[in-house]
Formats: structure tokens, C-alpha cells, sequence
DNA sequence: AATTGTGAACCTCTTCACAGCT
DNA sequence: AGCTGTGAAGAGGTTCACAATT
């Protein structure tokens, strides 16, 4: 017998990088049902993508056949579809790491909100921020960090503060339970991969892939 | 005869993971020999970044032999060859578009100017911003695109900018023969791979995956 | 006639395993 | 003895090509 922790790549096993293109395909379809299109093809949907149609196919194969054959699809059928196996069609509560310049970017941040990621709580040690408000959201002291976690019923964390102190209130939030976190800070936060999924947003390494690219092509 | 066009998928053909993790690597030397580390074997290094140690000699290898059997790797000299090859020896001019939060978040950031990552402009539309100082860093009219770029030499461009707007100044860059963008609007920017770089930083498509693996995990 | 869903082929990246060097 | 560099094997993701369906 093996194991029985939960584990995130489930018997499926769905690559991360469809979930990532399902998550392109959800948002083009929602501006074609805005635009009131109702119906179409993988060809269609997957040139606004610059990908393959038999990627777009493939991708949709591991949830189910969502199509109508010598039709294509139904727009507002599959954003629906596609909105159950994001996840999307409930709200979920999250805390922000650090109240700092990326934390009033995301807390103004309008695209948010409306897709279900409610930022209820911000985190600082900072004792001019603690006690404030920040685009009406309250900045609490990160001592009190698992009372806040719990209060809110957090389910992600984004984690915005500087390397230093990174690991160590990760680790803590990991013991209060929380599963899923957004990485702003430039490291890789050491976890168990079968107990809590990291998406790391790291856009000093990005800037560093764009001049590696930069320096090849000048060859 | 096949076509000429200055490509960045070179003869070497590099994999773009492997220019991420080559990021990791160069974060992990600098702070091993501050730390006064001078010698690392691949196992050790690669540990610190849960990867397989022969994950780390095949990404070497891509660009040559850098280490000592029997002994490891100078941590000073290979960090000063991966600082040469991800081409990151030589400072970079980079504007962001759209001078919002993000932007506050981007030009107070630590991280860039000591990699060599220098923002010289930000440019906007808001008539509020135009003419004034963000963080020591000129706005300028977002009409006057082309003269900026030229006159600060710009080889990076940052794109903070909503939506809507995103596509229409990015095409005008590129026509300004900007080669290289960090792109944090949520949408895939059309562009010609083999003339452009984009990366893209997309917290809310990554917020999404989050929401899929906590969907996928509570059956 | 058009377009999906999918097995098979293909390609890319990862891991293994060991020869070769210090 | 210890550790790198690398060919070969393995795993994973993409594309092809076509049978199945409307």
C-alpha cells in the first residue's frame, strides 16, 4: 500500500501548462459571449492563441468531450465547463503577505474580485501599516498571522515580503493548514509538494530569461 | 534557402526552463559566496533547489564544462559564467508602460537595479502623471512613445497597462524595434516568435491553477 | 462538408547509469 | 574515492492523421 496523502497530481494528471491554457481559453470565450458569439470552432479558439487545434482538443480530452462534431462548441457551455474545472465558480478567501507596493497593486487590482479571489486580510510587521487600511482592507499585525488565517477562513496566501522572511511565515501558514500559495518573493519556498501547491511569480528571473534571449540573438 | 530572420531559438536551442533554472542557480552561487562558500558539488547545489543533481550538469552542459570531477564547482566561477551567459554582466535600459500601482510596486522593487536592470522611463496616458517624477523616474506622454525609447536607449519593455490598450502600444514598440517585453496585462500578447521575446507574468491565470489544484484536491 | 475526439507517431525534457577525470 | 560529463533510456507533452459524428 501505497501512501495516502492527498496528492495534487491526481489520477488524471493534467499538466500544469494545460491548466494554464485552459485558463487563456476561459477568458477568450468569455469576451466572445460578450461579444455574443455563440458558437466556435477548436480552429477558431486556438488561432486566438497562436496554438495548435489539436492542442486546444487534447486539453479539453482530459475533462470530457464538451463538442458537437462538424460543429465545434458551444461558447457560453464551455466558459460555464471551464469555469467548474478552474474552480472559478466559487469564491475563495485570501490573505496578502506584506503590505508593500505589490500589495496595493493587487489589492486595486480589478481583475480579481470578479473572477471569485477575495483579498480579506493583509499581513505586516510594519507598526505604521498595522491597524490601517488599505483599499478597505485591514492590515494586521504578522505575530497574530494563525488568528487571521483562521478569522478569515483564508484558503490562499500571496506572499509578497522580502527573501529574508519568506520561509518563515510560509512554513507557518503551511502548519495552519493552507494548501495553495501565489510566490511574489524571488525564491523557491521549500515545501512538500504532495501537501501544498506554490505558483511562483518571479519576475526578476523573467527579466533575466528575456536577456539570456537578448544575448543569443545578438550572436 | 530557408529564412534568415535573426532567431531566438538558436543552433544551441535552449530550453526556456532551462534558462529559468539557470536564474536559480546564479541566486544560489551569489548567496553561497557571500556566505563564503568557495567549492559545490552539483548534488548540493541542486538540492537546494529540489531538483535531480543530473538536472543541473545536463542544464550546464547546454553551455560547456564548468567543474572539477572529482571535486565540484568553483562557486565564484560559476557564477561569473552564468552571470556571462544569461548575459546579465551588461546594465539594460528598460520603460514600463502604464504608471499605476504596478508600476510603483516595479520602479521600488530592490531587486532590478543591482542586476542591472535600470528603468529610465514609465510612460502613461493620465495627464496627472504626465511630467512628473515616480520614484526619482520621469512619466512621459505615452504619445511621445518612439522619442523615449530612443532617447533612452531602451532595450526592455515592461507592459502594465489595461487590456485594452495593451496590444496597440506593445505593436507600436515592437515598431520602435524593441525586442524584448515583460508583459503583466492578462493577455497574450500577438507578436512573431522569431523576432520578439515576450514573457509573461500573469497572477490571476495563476491564481486560477491555484484554484484548480485545491478543486482537484478536496475529492 | 465540417469538425470533433483520439490512438499513434513524434519531439522535448528528465533521469539513469557509468565512463572518465582529479 | 568522489564527482563531473554524457550517451542511452524513460517520461511527458505535442502534433498528426483519420475514424466517428452531425
Amino acid at each position: 500500500m501505497d501512501d495516502n496523502l492527498m496528492e495534487f497530481r491526481t489520477s488524471t494528471n493534467v499538466p500544469e501548462v494545460t491548466v494554464r491554457r485552459l485558463c487563456q481559453y476561459s477568458r477568450h470565450l468569455e469576451d466572445l459571449r460578450d461579444q455574443g458569439v455563440k458558437n466556435i470552432s477548436s480552429k477558431a479558439l486556438s488561432e486566438l492563441m497562436q496554438i495548435k487545434d489539436s492542442q486546444l482538443r487534447k486539453d479539453l480530452a482530459y475533462f470530457g468531450a464538451f463538442g458537437v462534431r462538424g460543429l465545434g462548441y458551444d461558447v457560453e457551455g464551455l466558459s460555464s465547463r471551464l469555469a467548474t474545472i478552474l474552480g472559478t465558480v466559487k469564491p475563495y478567501s485570501v490573505a496578502v503577505l506584506g503590505a508593500g507596493n505589490l500589495c496595493a497593486a493587487l489589492t486595486s487590482y480589478p481583475g480579481f474580485k470578479p473572477h471569485g479571489f477575495h483579498i480579506q486580510a493583509l499581513l505586516d510587521n510594519d507598526e505604521n501599516k498595522i491597524g490601517r487600511e488599505f483599499h478597505g482592507i485591514q492590515v494586521y499585525d504578522v505575530k497574530r498571522l494563525p488568528e487571521v488565517l483562521e478569522m478569515h477562513g483564508i484558503e490562499i496566501v500571496i506572499v509578497t515580503v522580502p527573501v529574508k522572511i519568506a520561509q518563515e511565515l510560509f512554513d507557518q501558514c503551511v502548519e495552519c493548514g493552507i494548501k495553495a500559495f501565489l510566490n511574489f518573493a524571488p525564491l523557491r519556498l521549500m515545501h512538500d509538494r504532495t501537501k501544498v501547491k506554490v505558483a511562483d511569480v518571479d519576475a526578476s528571473c523573467s527579466l533575466k530569461v528575456l536577456s539570456f534571449f537578448l544575448t543569443q540573438s545578438e550572436e
